[in-house]
DNA sequence: GTGAAAGCGCTAACAC
DNA sequence: GTGTTAGCGCTTTCAC
């Protein structure tokens, strides 16, 4: 820490430190060629000044949180990537915490950072449970935006993608390529998210006159053998003709549960994911997949805290649709 | 932001500030009648304290940087990913800053930190210049540990994998798989860590008795469009019959650019990579990796980080060497 | 066992 | 154009 102060600038210099300080920010009512003197002296003694102190003057941290379940997962790292682009623009720092869709600690991490310890809070919740009141003391409390993952019936700006037409749209590929017994893989089904992403399955089979059958649904767990286990038993025993898996997690496990069973991809069963995986088109088969504007989705989040800072041109409670594509690759193909 | 602080606990309990903030830091001096007053208001009143004016006061921060060169990359997400969970475990913060190989953003980065905003820097390093004076400044200054990407020369701590024997043994594998022109996509080149792979390249070559070929030889650059034009290039002008990549993002351009030529994989050309890709199981052909335990590596970083925080039981110039693995996959099959 | 008071480093009102 | 001073919220020495 270098352990140089205005206090020492201000006596190397003959200043006071309030001069020295209002050199520091450039203040108009500092003669330039003192501002000259003090940036030279700080420059030269690698002056850097003291983060917690002008925070705790100023009751800002030019800090912003980030909470994700997992970082290791490819959307929310590509949705970080996007958030800290931004963040140093503005010369803000990012903190990041991981609830491993754990929400005990989601809730003990949001509680936490109402402390000041950041000026703004994003967050893609993890939906476990419906314990939700975490997020409203949060967003009453300090700027938060939600992104992704969120629930409908929180007051707040939401950065999300057109989950229900997607997932329409994917069912209605299906359909088109044949399929006749399609399986939803379930996820996120306490968030509007996974609400939505199942409301367009179902409506999509209306639409096109299937039935819904109920063990063509299959719910997930956050064990992910548990996970396989479950989507080997509904190929198994189900033998859907083709599945939309909600969540990029799921992929690779119906894909070794295939490759266990001996189906063949695309010719016995074909599958879409929402994913953001980058080696889609290099699987074997390669993969047809919903992807989400991830790195946009966490840039635009990123983007509108900084407006709501700001204090301008935001509705409080503006909803903004990114929209994500379907991507027909092999895993589809008649 | 909470605006409930120490003095208004005091004012409501008719208390001295000292007392409270004795009781709430469980001081023996305080009775333990009081502590249960102060504790019980504190927690209705969702007391929190504020981080700045401790941190400004302790001269310390409770918070640790990691700086990367990018987050969307599998292995440094893992790495962040195990540090974020050790960092939890001790109620550090975590703030994360990306350099996208830009050695003049590592450097403002690094020197910025040094002002006190926190307490340890973990950090895989750009390489893209030979620049390094920030980071001998920075462990200097305070406790900084590398990882992964490390220079040799710069005295510290370092957490870093076998890379020497992990590349000899990716190039014995590809000869014993009948390879004998064996190119190596070179990378990391100014950090001892590309230093190391490129010699386990080169030695396992002379042990062989196969002469170093400088035209299998490609150095990659920033540019992706760029790396995949080179991979071409080497492709259909050089006619390797084997691949060794020294970094992962160098693998799906092999793949396309072999798909691009009509080369199969691995019957024209076999390909190992330096990979975390979770997919590489999954690929067409599944790809052999070299994978390093990205997870453990953070997770250990942060461990000895913390172990310098409490002064205890480490090296001032102590290198940790964890264990790569080499999986063998079709990529490389005979 | 508790309180008074100083001070961490910075900024901003209020002087002049 | 510059200086004096108070205070952000917390911790800790020193006093009693």
């Amino acid at each position: 820490m270098s352990n140089i102060n205005i206090k020492k600038l201000a006596q190397e210099l003959n200043l006071s430190t309030a001069t020295v300080s209002r050199a520091l920010t450039d203040n108009y009512q500092i003669s330039s060629e003192t501002k000259r003197r003090v940036l030279e002296l700080a420059k030269s003694l690698n002056y850097e000044p003291n983060p917690f102190a002008s925070n705790l003057r100023n009751q800002k941290s030019k800090t912003i949180a980030v909470i994700v379940p997992e970082v290791a997962n490819h959307f929310f790292s590509l949705a970080i990537n996007g958030i800290e682009e931004i963040a140093r623009k503005r010369d803000y720092h990012v903190l990041i915490y991981q609830t491993h869709e754990n929400s005990e600690t989601e809730i003990a991490f949001t509680l936490k950072l109402l402390s000041g310890r950041v000026d703004g809070i994003l967050i893609s919740t993890s939906g476990e449970t419906n314990n939700k009141q975490h997020l409203i003391e949060a967003s009453q409390s300090i700027p938060v935006v939600f992104f992704d993952r969120v629930y409908e019936d929180i007051e707040g700006v939401k950065i999300i993608t057109d989950d229900y037409e997607s997932s329409y749209q994917a069912v209605q590929h299906l359909i088109e390529a044949g399929c006749k017994k399609i399986a939803y893989l379930l996820a996120l089904h306490n968030l509007s998210t996974g609400e939505k992403r199942l409301n367009g399955y179902l409506t999509a089979l209306k639409d096109n006159g299937i039935p819904f059958n109920k063990n063509l649904l299959v719910t997930s767990t956050v064990d992910s053998n548990q996970n396989y286990a479950l989507i080997k038993n509904l190929l198994a025993n189900n033998k859907p003709d083709g599945i939309l898996s909600s969540i990029e997690e799921l992929a690779f496990p119906c894909y070794y549960a295939c490759r266990e069973l001996n189906l063949n991809i695309p010719r016995d069963i074909k599958i879409i994911s929402f994913s953001n995986l980058d080696c889609a088109p290099l699987l074997n088969p390669s993969l047809t997949t919903i992807t989400q504007p991830a790195f946009e989705i966490g840039s635009e989040a990123a983007g509108i805290l900084f407006k709501i800072f700001d204090k301008k041109c935001f509705e409080p409670n503006e909803t903004r649709v990114l929209k994500s594509v379907l991507i027909k690759r092999e895993s589809t193909a008649v």
